[in-house]
DNA sequence: ACGAGCATACCGACCGGTTGGTATGTCGCA
DNA sequence: TGCGACATACCAACCGGTCGGTATGCTCGT
């Protein structure tokens, strides 16, 4: 979902160097598969290191997830998007930035978040409940905008926090997709799924483009 | 996706036991957190067994994606939604069988393909193909009744391949928000996502619902 | 100003158990 | 008799985690 660069600061400690090794691991090869000994060979300290930090290696997934909710939370509430004056354009221009992000293979735009819960949602309630936390903040966080254009455009049959659901489950669906493909389809599959997504609001919102908007 | 039965014969041989036990071990934790022992235990037989059948843990996975595909592929094909005579109906037919199926915890409606591709995709080539042939058979079998709703609504700006691959989107997402919750809420969670798709196809279609088709 | 005591960050060897897989043997059937 | 379908015993490597240690920094008493 959100490379490294430039919104997570370069790592300084090994608290921090374990967290970066563990978004690049899990992307690419999910949790279980990540052993203690990856984590510490990518981010190059020693074990005694991450279990000073780290009660356990379940404690590391439950400690990423919330890494991953910080730092793509503040990502997204300082992007540009906001500055659109009427809320339709803001989801839309949510929807654009998430597009824009989707580039390279799936590892480079995946989410950690999704990929965990995929797996350890029932083996770890800790991790499932972190998890959740992440999708369904980063879902929280464009309720506001899409229950004023739900207002202004007077949208009926659903709710705003339903639809901010389904923006969530669009794009974690858009990267298993991804997946299935050679590392250089994968990203015009990604971003397929998210036209898609976007041109569902459009129809919900009679917000046919930018272009019709401007003629109205 | 699909729950055990009626379906699915009860497995006779070793073989079948063990792939029996890997649709419910995936769904539940995953294929990497699902060890050799594991399989056989779940399965009632022995590590002869296994080895005799499967040439290594990776075989076994993508034999799973074939035998998910084949079970699935089956159960699809002979569903009663192929009966209605307008093409977008059997489309909606499609949609409203996905949320039929949508009950219990996130392990009994899940799809083995998208969990084994969102952790094996970068480790396991061979296990990635498997699970795209098994995720995009399945879009591909709604091919031809979106192409023909598409012809017969009107339907510009998108293709039939891509509507089908974005029905796939919205039930993997489905099925990963299902699981961020506690079991018993999980099923409403990916119910509403999909009832998303299918107000899409609606809105797509200009198909307002089953009431409204027949005012017309 | 300095040294003792303590806390923190980290190192790397080691632990018991698990892992995927191999080797060998047995049994039933054609 | 030979072969397929298993069972059992065993292997080396890996697993998550522990443990005794060192290095460094901070605080406080003298």
């Amino acid at each position: 979902m959100i490379p490294n660069r430039p919104f997570r600061p370069a790592p300084r400690s090994a608290r921090d160097k374990l967290l970066e090794a563990g978004v690049r691991l899990v992307r690419e090869q999910g949790f279980a598969a990540t052993s203690v000994d990856d984590l510490c060979r990518a981010a190059g300290v020693t074990k005694g290191a991450f279990f000073h930090h780290f009660a356990s290696k379940e404690a590391l997934g439950v400690a990423l997830a919330a890494y991953w909710s910080s730092s793509t939370g503040g990502f997204f509430a300082e992007a540009p998007y906001h500055h659109h004056a009427r809320p339709i354009d803001r989801v839309l221009g949510y929807i654009d930035l998430r597009l824009a992000l989707i580039t390279g293979p799936p590892e480079t735009f995946s989410c950690v978040a999704g990929t965990m819960l995929q797996e350890s949602f029932r083996t770890s309630d800790a991790i499932r409940a972190a998890c959740e936390a992440s999708i369904m903040g980063n879902a929280a966080a464009l309720e506001d905008d899409i229950a004023a254009a739900m207002a202004e455009a007077g949208v009926t049959g659903t709710t705003a926090a339903s639809l901010s659901r389904h923006v969530q489950t669009v794009i974690q669906g858009a990267f298993i997709l991804a997946k299935s493909q050679a590392p250089d389809a994968a990203a015009d599959l990604a971003r397929e799924a998210i036209g898609h997504l976007r041109r569902y609001f459009e129809l919900l919102f009679n917000a046919g483009g930018d272009e019709e908007e401007k003629m109205q």
